[in-house]
DNA sequence: AGTATAAGCTAATAGGCATTAGCTGTCAAG
DNA sequence: CTTGACAGCTAATGCCTATTAGCTTATACT
């Protein structure tokens, strides 16, 4: 990898565990292994590095998402997956979905940096809020009522519905951001979660 | 109000707006009206500062958790309200929580600090997790659990009923610390979940 | 009345910060 | 072989920062 990503990596690091104004150049500098004025040979500022992750996550995540159909379009194959195989497919999606945003590294370490600088401006406040809640929301939304159409799920607010479903998921995500100690139980909540969300809003199951 | 805590006020909200690191002495000083040396009359360092506003909120915590019983021992009298009222008691138990979080003055400026700071020490990580996560889970746990064995309540694990009812509020809270002007969708949004919720999980109604 | 304490001020200090200037070596293209 | 771009370095600059020293004023106690 060269300097100039390894700069943008270590940043995003030191970043997300301390914030914008608490990392140094010079710190920044010492995690790439050179000296801090270097660093101007690569970005014309501090804040160009912070930008440069910026616009860096944003790419990745337009891909992924695309690949997901997770922006809006059709999610339309990824509930052709679940008219078959139900709860364990339900349950793997959501494990599914929490571990990828635990522990893609990048993943991870940008949601902990907009987490920190969420307040500092608008524009990052709603990347935060397009990111981690209307875009899985309206994704999980769609996927919802395309199973409901089908029968398969109870005709239930497609919304809440989506909100019952994530925000547990959103609230362990945190949870183990702040104390990743706690995965072991968070994904044991988590699997029992799903695993009543399917029970209650599963038709043709009694209870 | 005097100028040891009006400098803690002062301080709370700058902290909470941009994060300590972020906040200068001379800017706390400004806020209050004084000269930044005048600060280290009332506190010895910028991060007695923070210190103080760490346990001066921990103690309105105990004592509002006290009133509520909301930190453990018996939520009972709170069970006993929702015995006879259902559906409007337990969406007035759910919008309560949330304005109180939302527009509390101190409560609402010191999640934030803490949400900005959550990740630079264990004990600040502790402190956010057990205010906005173990301890709200634990309360709802235990007035549902009490609802259940009463037999107004389906009989379902009593933690992942939390689970459903808080989840969604703390993610609709975290939305509307970011973005103030979608409380009044957030409000909708949490109505129509509780509502939901309260169809899902009441006995003896037919759906 | 007199004195001590509290709370403000200005001026100063010392360290840290981002950034710039200007030098050196490397390596590929002409 | 030379030249020029690149990527590193050291040294320096100037600003910003927390904190201290030491002065002034007012209030409260004896």
């Amino acid at each position: 990898m060269n300097t100039k990503s390894r700069i943008l990596d270590a940043s995003l690091t030191l970043f997300s565990e301390k914030g914008y104004h608490s990392v140094s150049v010079a710190e920044i500098a010492d995690a790439v292994g050179i000296k801090a004025p270097s660093l101007y040979k690569h970005y014309k500022s501090k804040r160009d590095i912070f930008d440069g992750i910026l616009s860096e996550m944003q790419i990745r995540y337009e891909k992924q998402t695309a690949a997901l159909q997770m922006n809006g379009s059709n999610p339309a194959a990824d509930a052709g997956i679940f008219s078959s195989v139900s709860e364990d497919a339900l349950i793997h999606m959501g494990i599914g979905l929490f571990t990828y945003f635990l522990h893609d590294d990048y993943v991870c370490r940008f949601r902990k940096m907009l987490t920190i600088e969420q307040f500092h401006d608008a524009e990052l406040a709603a990347l935060y809020t397009k990111q981690y809640t209307d875009d899985p929301l309206s994704y999980q939304s769609q996927i919802l009522s395309m199973l409901s159409v089908c029968g398969l799920f109870r005709d239930a607010k497609p919304d809440i519905m989506a909100l019952h479903f994530y925000a547990p998921l959103y609230l362990l995500l945190t949870l183990c951001d702040r104390e990743p100690e706690r995965e072991p139980d968070a994904l044991c909540l988590l699997e029992q979660h799903i695993r009543q969300f399917n029970q209650i809003y599963k038709k043709g199951i009694s209870q």
